[in-house]
DNA sequence: CGGTGACCGCAACCATTTGTTGCGCAAACG
DNA sequence: CGTTTGCGCAACAAATGGTTGCGGTCACCG
């Protein structure tokens, strides 16, 4: 399950991931309602809605003239499937060092020649 | 637990991501040996490992007239923990929120009155 | 001991992204 | 029917991720 880079790249900014938080406590929202609550201006978070929309994450429906963006439950469960994979992924290689790294200490500390052994 | 945005972004761009895999892999690498495995110059990994170095993801040491990075396990093992968090935290939002679809469905289907349940 | 090559840092430059301000338009509302 | 209000578009500024080019040491070898 390879990293889909243009979706990690999406949720990889502080503002969007911020916005997505917005949208899924406040279930859905507008450009200018969202900018409300965020430190930066309508039109920059009118361009997060586009790179977020590109990559699925959220959807748009008009109503009237408001455009309504409400997070894709499915697209967002992907992504979060994406980080838990990076992390353990990780979280094993370091488990693995770990390992290694007692090892050799252990065997050190006991006699202390052979030193044939190859890591992944 | 509130997500450090300086190490997230570090981690957010791709090709620091394969850095650090190909580090975690070799158990550690200078700018050119990584610059060599990647579709970059050696100039932009060099770049990219003062980013990491910054937030502590990676430490130098000098041998001679190289410089040996290596990874931290613990920084490294605290952005894993994160990317955990934030994924583990819409995965509960996501399943809150079916879950609540799913009683008004259910309520809507069977009598079809009362609405007093409030979300968080 | 002096030349050559490998590794590195620094600076200049380019493209993309992330933010801003300003403008104009169309829909809602009094 | 005029005024707000929400939105899109364009021009601009700054930061980031990439490149090329240059110069400086350190190591190695003849």
């Amino acid at each position: 399950m390879p990293v889909d880079d243009d979706l990690w790249s999406a949720i990889g900014d502080p503002t969007r991931r911020r916005m997505l938080d917005l949208l899924l406590s406040e279930g859905g929202g507008t450009a200018t309602s969202l900018s409300e609550r965020l430190p930066v201006t309508r039109q920059a978070v009118a361009k997060h809605l586009v790179v977020l929309d590109r990559v699925g994450l959220v959807h748009a429906t008009a109503i009237g003239r408001e455009r309504q963006f409400r997070v894709d439950p499915e697209q967002l469960a992907r992504a979060a499937a994406q980080l838990a994979d990076v992390g353990a992924a990780w979280d094993a290689r370091l488990h693995r060092i770990k390992r290694m790294a007692e090892q050799i200490q252990r065997r050190a500390h006991e006699n202390g020649q052979q030193s044939t052994e190859k890591e992944q």
